[in-house]
DNA sequence: TATGAATGAGGGTTCATTCAT
DNA sequence: TATGAATGAACCCTCATTCAT
């Protein structure tokens, strides 16, 4: 499904067969160690995992840096893709809304958070593109939750990216795996949080991701 | 003498003036490291920064796992604190209990999140202890808050712990400290969405201490 | 092709010739400073010596008891081969049993033997293997002395090892390099000892390779 | 027994009776712990054996080579005190002697030699006292068995003591205790080697005290 | 190109020795 | 004087990264 036309990879010139699969293996593997080891996961192990020497990821990836931006980059992609499902639905918007958020967190963006760190370089054109697409998505989605009435009118893209950032990043000593239970369950009362009408009055102003586009 | 003035070592057997400023010193320039670098930050900063050498910190605290003890405690007793001053204000139940999760954040519970990894002893007297102190102290917020009609049932203590831990928990890079600001507005939202009556059902069941037990 | 020339490492799967190199060199060399410095002389020592980075020692010998492993099995190797040559003489029996025992000598066996600490796997198939054959090979060169009237009954291969491995230990600040003249001259004194007819009844009974089945 | 008449600190201006009662257990527990953990054991665990302050210790002995030092003095003397008993006695010259020799294993000088190496004043006059009066009277011992016949006449003092060191070495990973069986059993087949006739030529020549000079 | 091996820098820990009470 | 605490140097080991096949 993803790897017959990788949008991950628009402008690789001329990849081998192989080569690309390797690279594509890579990445699957850094995202499953990632997720279970923390960000400071031996490269050596994701090589491993993936069946290529050690050497083989450097050079498709000279840096950890850049491994872990493509990683990034496919996790938005494909959050971006629930965004674009959620948008097609003829559901009621807040729903529509509340069920992306669910989706997303199933792609564990809260485990990338810990990686970001790294400092992307904040004009990387694919990732200004991914994130683009994804916070004008989303905000269409915000949108249309507003104007049906099911959304309060004090909160923005940025508050539900960080929501699901934090509530779904994994608790540290998780061998507790039941722990997914925990995150909808949490997921849902911060949603039931942003309904209209508001009951209180929040701190600060409404978060967009211009708040933090250094962070991704 | 020394140790009724500290009330965060009160059962250090005899030690010296200049040892327990040092074992202080110590504790306090580790929360600070972990919260900065997570609880993988390397003793030999922790050390630096409390003006000691690498060495003293070891004699005062032998593995790493006994110095996030050490931290993870006195964080629990501070937090116990906040719960029974919010117990003892006269406002609305709801606003009580509010108050407690907005100060609690303020003790950087969050960033001792990724430290329970370590695996403490589960039996251990202190930390259960604190562990018990805290639980009936918030259940007994919860409960008032409940009666009063402003909380929603089927939320317990283990929800509003997780949703603290993880919503407070530093983001990666966080030199953007204005972070602070975020961490409250989306601690309202949640609250909000604890409030009753409850506009949706929750997946899962209600989290209590018992479901992380061996966790902390 | 490699495998065969050098018969120390004849089980190796595939090692790429500069590889090989390195590890005779490393064990080359752990056995010089391990007989110069003791068992616990510091793996960097040996590292500088072999001239390769310490990481490359620890590549090829993941722990200090693996390195052990080597060292002592390549000299239990020769051992072996020592008996083999002086079995095939066609001197007095005794004369080669003796001949024997000063040619083990040579190859430093005393020196391992601080190095048995390390707790080998008693079930270890090289070891048992080099050990089996010495034991047999040695307790023929026993018998052949013994049925030709020149050895004492009373003593078997256990007592042969222990006391060339105690004799031949280097002294402690062992700079003093003609105690070398001492081994032989005193282990001559305990071959002289061990010829029939036996002048005094030994304590204890005869020891064999059984008696410290787990030591190496 | 020891503690009354203590020579090993005859010298010692004025010392106060705890004072003097610390310096004799500092010696005895470090005798017991490099016997047990070897030369280089921790000096913090000598202390804490002896019930005293670490600091304590270097009060009393300012680095490591003076307490082994203390330790080699006691021992010594109290190997003197064997050999006089040994000559005192009436029995058949040969037979005291050999008895001296398995009177001295149970001294554990074995233990002591790898400690040696700290290299010590060889003008030490207490060191030389001791060493003389056991050269002496070792060589008396050995020439009343030569001259009764039992011995060989191309073995000196320096021979007894090298196997007596070497054959009494703890072995290695030395929890069979019953290791000391062994001991007394190659003791004894090296005395049979020292008997008249002399069975073989030696290599080297006769080894005296003389021989290692600076080594004790 | 893909690989296994080599490397050096850095963190964790221990211990001999010195300092302050 | 005797003590517990503090210190820094040394060692073991891991891992990101580079090199040679």
């Amino acid at each position: 499904m993803t790897s017959t036309a990788t949008p991950a990879a628009p402008r690789a010139p001329k990849l081998r067969a192989d080569a690309s699969r390797n690279r594509e293996r890579i990445i699957a593997a850094a995202r499953e160690v990632f997720v279970e080891h923390g960000a400071d996961a031996p490269l050596d192990e994701i090589a491993r995992r993936a069946g290529v020497g050690n050497a083989t990821l450097y050079r498709n990836f000279p840096d950890r840096v850049s491994l872990v931006r493509a990683v990034v980059l496919q996790v938005k992609t494909r959050i971006v893709a629930r965004a674009e499902a959620a948008l097609a639905e003829e559901s009621d918007p807040f729903e529509a809304f509340s069920g992306f958020v669910h989706a997303a967190a199933d792609e564990k963006l809260g485990a990338l958070c810990p990686m970001i760190s790294g400092r992307f370089d904040p004009f990387d054109p694919e990732l200004v593109e991914a994130r683009t697409r994804l916070e004008s998505t989303v905000a269409e989605l915000l949108d249309r939750a507003r104007r049906s009435g099911g959304l309060r009118a004090d909160v923005d893209t940025g508050d539900v990216f960080i929501a699901i950032s934090q509530l779904t990043r994994p608790l540290p000593g998780s061998h507790c795996l039941h722990f997914t239970d925990f995150v909808h369950r949490h997921l849902q009362l911060f949603l039931d949080g942003m309904r209209a009408p508001a009951p209180s009055v929040l701190p600060g102003r409404a978060i967009t991701f211009e708040d933090f586009k250094n962070q991704s």
